[in-house]
DNA sequence: TTTTGTGAACTAGTTCACAGCT
DNA sequence: AGCTGTGAACTAGTTCACAAAA
């Protein structure tokens, strides 16, 4: 990886491309009313996220039941937001009660769609590279794996990664379609980004995690969500001044 | 967004407490107008660190003026928002024209504050701080500088990452102080970043990058950037549903 | 009671459309 | 003519405040 890709993250893109693969409604299981895909924003996944993390941090402590407002204060959240959030797909909460942990937190993972596992490769072992293919976060959940790390470069090519072994480019897209890898991670320089991101889509990956600091062009049906790690410095420096 | 950050993501932070470490307006050398330091939001900044990384590569292409329209074609943006964002701080563009490519790019590093060199500690030396105490987007530019790298784990005291040696934890208070740091980098497991975030701050430390899933709690003055590599993941879950 | 779920009010952010320079 | 800068219109997102349910 030559300078080695200049990657950071995006904390949330500059408005643009409206364009997204929206999907259709109700999953299966949920029997609450379910937006469309696309009609939730970004912002609103992130929070749900964060809600998602903080239930499980609580069915750790044992916590069974909590109020919005409970939830609120001890994650720093707003309590009106939560509800809002939690209410627009089903009646999770009990009035005069709360919301039960277990229950909700399932409720969640289905929405965001934890509940299945997604196979995905990573393109480019350089340093960031390596550190996301051994990242505890994801080898502790059991919803992403890993199935394949891949590089140009002759001296990486062999070496091993946690459980992986790094491969030729090359092979990439025979990988995916061998493995139904369905998600892509870039952690290439910002020139291949393009490139390796066409090989991906067309190879009938859906999602990518682009660390490159490059506007992927994709067809529809394929998402990028790009992180620039260098923006969180900038903002930083700002506040810095 | 959250005062100090509240729990672990990164995108852009559940909304919440307008209370922000507000510094002064108008810093010395920007001759326009330039809003106190909490008036710009943080969507705004980020997309002007966008611009600026746009303006780099025109440079580099030897572009001279450009026109938002222009700008806009060449990297998906919008015209009008970059026109807003940027009259925000000035009359910065020519009518009829467009803009000049070279002191745009002076005037928005100087507003981000990247004129000055930022010195930053980084604690936590696992995969992730490894990758980023090596990151070349740091190394090139000159407004960042990793002056030290510290973990706990006796293993890996000693051993050098890129010109750096990694140092005792118990070190890091009094490094913070020799070398002036304003910036840290939370790469250490979430049980243990508050504890490291206070030590932080109360060497001198004003600005924490945050990459463990916890809220931390900061005093006032000093500001945090959480960045949960998780949620990005758990976002492109969601498409694939 | 208590706490959810939600319309209504408010606030922030984006896009439009055009006046005003060059 | 061409393009910036900007009020005005619009859209999205957040908070308030209260009715409905347990």
């Amino acid at each position: 990886m030559p300078p080695s890709s200049s990657h950071a993250h995006a904390p949330d893109e500059p408005s643009r491309d409206p364009a997204s693969p929206a999907a259709d409604a109700a999953p299966a299981p949920a029997p609450a009313s379910t937006p469309a895909v696309g009609e939730i924003s970004a912002q609103t996944l992130n929070r749900l996220s964060v809600y998602l993390r903080c239930l499980r941090e609580l069915q750790a402590q044992d916590v069974r039941r909590i109020s919005s407002q409970a939830l609120a204060q001890r994650f720093h959240l707003s309590a009106t937001q939560i509800r809002k959030d939690l209410a627009r797909f089903g009646e999770f909460g009990i009035r005069g009660v709360g919301y039960e942990v277990e229950p909700l937190r399932q409720q969640l993972e289905n929405l965001l769609g934890l509940n299945r596992s997604h196979a995905a490769v990573l393109v480019g072992a350089g340093n960031l590279g390596s550190a996301l293919a051994c990242f505890q976060g994801l080898q502790g959940e059991d919803a992403f794996r890993i199935v394949g790390v891949f590089d140009d470069d002759p001296a990486k090519i062999g070496q091993s990664l946690g459980a992986l072994r790094v491969r030729n480019t090359a092979e990439l897209a025979d990988a995916v379609r061998e493995t139904g890898a369905s998600i892509g991670i870039l952690t290439v320089p910002a020139e291949a980004a393009q490139t390796i991101a066409e090989v991906l889509v067309d190879a009938g990956v859906r999602a990518l995690i682009n660390f490159a600091p490059v506007t992927l062009r994709l067809p529809d049906g394929a998402q990028a969500k790009n992180v620039d790690l260098m923006i969180f410095f900038e903002e930083l420096a700002f506040f810095l001044r």
